[in-house]
DNA sequence: TTGTGTTGGTGCTATTATAGCTTCAAAGGA
DNA sequence: TCCTTTGAAGCTATAATAGCACCAACACAA
């Protein structure tokens, strides 16, 4: 991912630092995550004050930092804002219901997947978020198709994170690339995944445990493929409808 | 909220971006953000730019930019490091079944409330996120009480940003703190309220149409209470207990 | 109770990251 | 074709920031 001209060193150390309280899991004192991210404390208490000050970040009685009201409020607004969630699961739940698969929603970071939806035509319709921890994109159907993606540096990048052999993993992903899906046949159950949204945004994988991948190709690539192209279209007519929260709501320095 | 002595102007404002473009709801170009923030529009530029190389934003066909993979993990990981979504929701559930009542669990940010959840004994188990726009604090029993455990320089914001008598939320929030709860008998169908989370982190409330207020109290505090320390005791043990991502996963610079 | 170590937080100051003006190529619309 | 607006970056002055040193408070062990 390239920087731009003059990247904002503060916006990135800042959002690092609320990333790692995120998954965290739990309170944690400055100095504590200061040494884990192996920066100069003084720098990573004030970004922590500053987080605090705009309510991402709280503390508890020992001064340990933890959620805040903002971070919850900002993730309710990702998931309007762009409508990903709300527009995918009803089209997920009848893709289950067709083919008898468990499905899942996922996005790629870092070399990382997560999963913003997990589920079974039998279990009730449920959201993964805060179900699965991030896991390494070259485990799995929807971090390959998406890694798929991005550029040659990304997969250097990713064959390092991942510990896997970088001509290996290139001739994978120029095959993903090529095919437009990924297969996913080292895990139970296996899974094919395609991707989703036009800027692509997540991963959509279907899952089965089957003898042979072919298999999941020939069974159901095509209603995949079908469910990926209900779901950006959904995206991009929410893109042109969705009336923005107001202005004077959002402004927050006034 | 106190600044601290030496706050991150950049931080503050590349959050501030992230959040506008997040509450657009549609892409929006990098010049016409700055003017609705009213901005400088190099520097908005380079915010959203820094932004997008980290992936909590991406651009479309036109350069314009909607929500990026990295503000999806965050929510996913906001959600699983707080624990306050899947620790509240088995014991809401249980609430409505018990009470017959809807009910909604918010936070507070920026005088106004966002729903994290909100549902009814009948529907299905769903999570509100989403699905409401954030509204004014003062015109929710939740928002009520969140703002009443804040300190007076912010109920004065309050009072100005919601367009309400001062001296008239003073009296009403005082009593709401005074008692514990807070009522909304002005919406329909009302509510009542209670903070949960040690630290406070969100407002629990259970929402019926009734002819007088004191029905609500008498019939609903109790129940709302008892639910409002389950979650908070579920908060607590989630704290000592959950393992963190690994911080090979989190480091995002190396 | 006392001493030691660690904590969160800030004062001070050198410096460099940043802000803002200006400019440019590209794109869209009339 | 011309005009307007766009996203993006070069240049440079400066103010926001980074890091060192320090402090009061707290926890823990002796």
């Amino acid at each position: 991912m390239a920087l731009p001209a003059q990247p904002n060193r503060s916006l990135i150390d800042g959002l690092q630092c609320l990333y790692h309280v995120l998954g965290s899991g739990n309170p944690i004192g400055s100095r504590e995550l200061a040494r884990s991210m192996g920066e100069e404390h003084t720098r990573i208490n004030r970004l922590l004050k500053t987080l605090c000050a705009m309510e991402y970040l709280q503390q508890d009685e020992q001064k340990r930092y933890l959620p805040g009201a903002a971070v919850h409020l900002l993730s309710a607004l990702t998931i309007q804002g762009s409508g990903l969630l709300t527009k995918a699961l009803p089209v997920i739940e009848t893709l289950m219901q067709e083919t008898g698969c468990a499905a899942a929603l996922g996005v790629l970071w870092n070399q990382q997947v997560c999963y913003l939806f997990h589920g079974t035509p039998q279990s009730s319709l449920n959201i993964a978020i805060g179900r699965h921890v991030p896991f390494t994109a070259t485990n799995s159907s929807i971090g390959k198709i998406l890694l798929s993606q991005k550029c040659a540096d990304d997969w250097k990048s990713a064959a390092a994170a991942c510990g896997v052999d970088p001509l290996s993993l290139q001739r994978d992903l120029q095959n993903c690339a090529n095919e437009g899906y990924a297969i996913d046949d080292m895990s139970r159950p296996g899974s094919i995944a395609v991707c989703v949204g036009c800027p692509i945004v997540a991963g959509l994988a279907l899952m089965q445990g089957v003898d042979k991948p072919e298999i999941l190709v020939k069974k159901f690539l095509s209603p995949l493929q079908d469910a990926a192209v209900q779901i950006t279209e959904k995206l991009q007519e929410h893109d042109k409808q969705t009336p923005a929260v107001p202005a004077k709501q959002l402004n927050t320095h006034q």
